[in-house]
DNA sequence: CGGGTCGTTGACACATTTCAAGTTTAGTGG
DNA sequence: CCACTAAACTTGAAATGTGTCAACGACCCG
């Protein structure tokens, strides 16, 4: 299980392979040349890799580097006062965690990894100065956080307006296309626990499990330890009114 | 009230006037030089006033100019396949409604004006030139998607993890705060109707005046009309757990 | 004066939460 | 490899916040 691996030791190369950004949405932007790109491969840090269930940054903190999830999974994450937390992203390999340390001193978000993740890093002035030198980096992010907007107003749609039952079909939707982009409705390892899902979803835990259970009961899906299988994918993305058009996938749409 | 005026014959000038985006959020972009806040102003065109109640935009559209909220309100919204809605954002003075036009090809969303409004407009491809052109004014971009980013992340908590009351509350302080940047909590016009700010906070409207009778029972709005004055401030931001941070409403942070 | 939108209220239905207990699974150390 | 432990999952019963339905009143505008 992806649990129980260590971090290894934070040592690693000075400088990152060359190809650290190559599968990365930084380095999947529709606007930069090669030159930028490889500019923008040449900030990247030593890749690092880290246990789950670590706090890589915390709400209010102010942070420094821009880490960009290579392998793994991680969240953004929120709290309320009394201790219950809203999952306001899912962070898969490509995602950079903290975008918006760009524009904003402190986080209002925490982050989290899911699973053991292994993470590049960039300085953040190095991005700042070379968004200054390049306007393309600089559109690039602007697209970065716009996809990310859209993203989240669709978790707003769900959140606000549809059952527990569409939320948690949209869910899967969503992740099994991120997943794997072209065929989605296969099987692939969920590194969720309910109760994660639950705060992905606005739900308590106890109701996810009864939700998952009525999405089972009706051959909709399989679940087995880690293992989600998707059998009718279109019966999901008609529950959930999952589009994937919201996702963005396509840089050039 | 503000609904009842009719729009103005969207006659006006071909060339704007130079201030158009002086109290804009594009204007007040901390990275701009007063040459690029020039070339933008001269990118603006003319303004135009629309009525209460009028899509701008249809979810799924193509859009070629960004809209400028000048004066009233706005918002974005998403709509589900049974008709409910969940507005994504309130689009007030200074706002630009559909930034993310600058990233996409179709708006995944609707927009609608809730007041009469004046709106100042941008071409797609001057913005897009432009933000070539100028790293400040990409920068400038990518800044406006992340406070959207915090703005709609904050609501995710909201919808996914706070009470009626609570987002309610919550909502009351953000409006209070964004219309007035210093002193929050006095009163002010409300131009929205139950219905709208059920909308807002994921909620049926019947709900929503049961709770905003509740708070104004406890001596903590008054609410004549569209007028909404908020008596304790404090206390509504105790319960709605806000803190004005989220909305980086300070360009220097 | 009349019609429509918006706000208000009541009774009731129901989705989701809460609480509390099991059971299973996965990871740890002997 | 097994025993032990903690975490995750499962289940039931009861509580509750919010939704639904339906009616009525207030106000505004034409």
């Amino acid at each position: 299980m992806l649990e129980g691996q260590q971090s290894q030791p934070a040592s690693a190369s000075r400088h990152a392979a060359n190809t650290s950004l190559a599968g990365t949405r930084l380095g999947a932007s529709p606007y930069l040349s090669s030159e930028e790109r490889h500019a923008l491969e040449g900030a990247a840090l030593a890749i690092r890799s880290i246990a789950a269930g670590t706090d890589l940054m915390r709400e209010g903190e102010r942070i420094d580097l821009f880490y960009i999830v290579i392998e793994g999974w991680a969240c953004r994450f929120k709290t309320t006062r009394d201790g219950s937390r809203q999952i306001v992203a899912l962070l898969m390999p490509g995602d950079v965690a903290n975008l918006d340390s760009f524009a904003f001193g402190r986080l209002d978000y925490g982050v989290r990894s899911l699973t053991a993740i292994k993470v590049a890093t960039i300085a953040r002035d190095r991005l700042s100065a070379l968004s200054d030198q390049h306007a393309a980096i600089a559109k690039t992010l602007a697209w970065l956080a716009m996809v990310e907007n859209a993203t989240l107003g669709q978790w707003a749609l769900c959140l606000g307006r549809q059952s527990a039952r569409q939320r948690l079909a949209h869910l899967l939707c969503e992740i099994s296309v991120r997943l794997s982009e072209d065929d989605a409705g296969g099987s692939f390892e969920l590194p969720l626990t309910q109760e994660q899902v639950a705060d992905t979803l606005g739900l308590t835990s106890v109701h996810v499990n009864r939700t998952i259970q009525q999405l089972r009961a009706e051959g909709l899906i399989e679940a087995r330890g880690r293992t989600m299988s998707i059998v009718d994918f279109e019966a999901l993305c008609r529950i959930g009114e999952f589009d994937p058009a919201y996702l963005h996938a396509d840089p050039t749409s």
